[in-house]
DNA sequence: AATAGTACCTTGTATGGCCAGGTACTAAGT
DNA sequence: ACTTAGTACCTGGCCATACAAGGTACTATT
């Protein structure tokens, strides 16, 4: 068991999560979804995202329109559906309860000195 | 695609990083974590526990000792190991990055208006 | 035509949560 | 002594999903 295997671990969780909210804030295609996660230091590759925006595309919560681009192969532009709306503020919800929740849990941990 | 599904999944990554806190405050066995686990609202169940505790086990992260119970079978008392507790101050740091890139992103999406 | 850059997608593998069920110990009732 | 209930620990099989590696296809350049 390695420390980066639990760090993968820990942010997979969040990707859907922050992928949906990179939709919501207007149009943008897998590139800078790509570019926007790594530089908050979410790291995610390709093999990772197409399948993901796959899956919500079929789960009808995002959906998109090819843009021809004058620099390579045409591209999807994703947006966000009203049904997808919906689904990222009930994760909001369940992000904001899950961070206090931890919070709490290391909190306690804190208070005591574990050293025997 | 579900909410409850996409939940479950945020939950699952810091599940490992919460035990570790909790097994880090001293000597508990799996029932006190399941208790301290649900009343911070991060549901587990039996099924999800004692498989990660194995893991975590033969990691060397953690380690046990049997205690006599008046009220039933022997219980596994677990206490962090020195590696367990360089394992937790890294998720720390990760946790804390991560909360961190989570709300950069959330907040971005605030100042736009995604309506059409 | 060949090469390079960009964009999208898929297959196979590994991890790990969860369900359903199982084992084993103690205590209480009959 | 047997059965039932409560507690504690564990496992096999299923499913979701991240990731690596490789594939297809379009455009521009040489």
């Amino acid at each position: 068991m390695k420390v980066e295997n639990t760090q993968v671990q820990m942010r997979k969780g969040i990707l859907e999560f922050c992928i949906l909210h990179i939709i919501s804030r207007g149009e943008v295609y897998a590139s800078d979804m790509l570019e926007e996660l790594t530089s908050a230091r979410i790291i995610v590759v390709e093999g990772t995202l197409y399948p993901l925006l796959t899956r919500l595309r079929k789960a009808g919560l995002v959906e998109y329109k090819w843009v021809e681009s004058t620099s390579g192969p045409p591209r999807k532009y994703y947006t966000l559906t009203n049904k997808g709306s919906e689904f990222l503020s009930q994760l909001d919800k369940t992000w904001k309860e899950l961070v206090d929740s931890t919070n709490k849990i290391i909190k306690s941990s804190v208070k005591k000195d574990s050293s025997k």
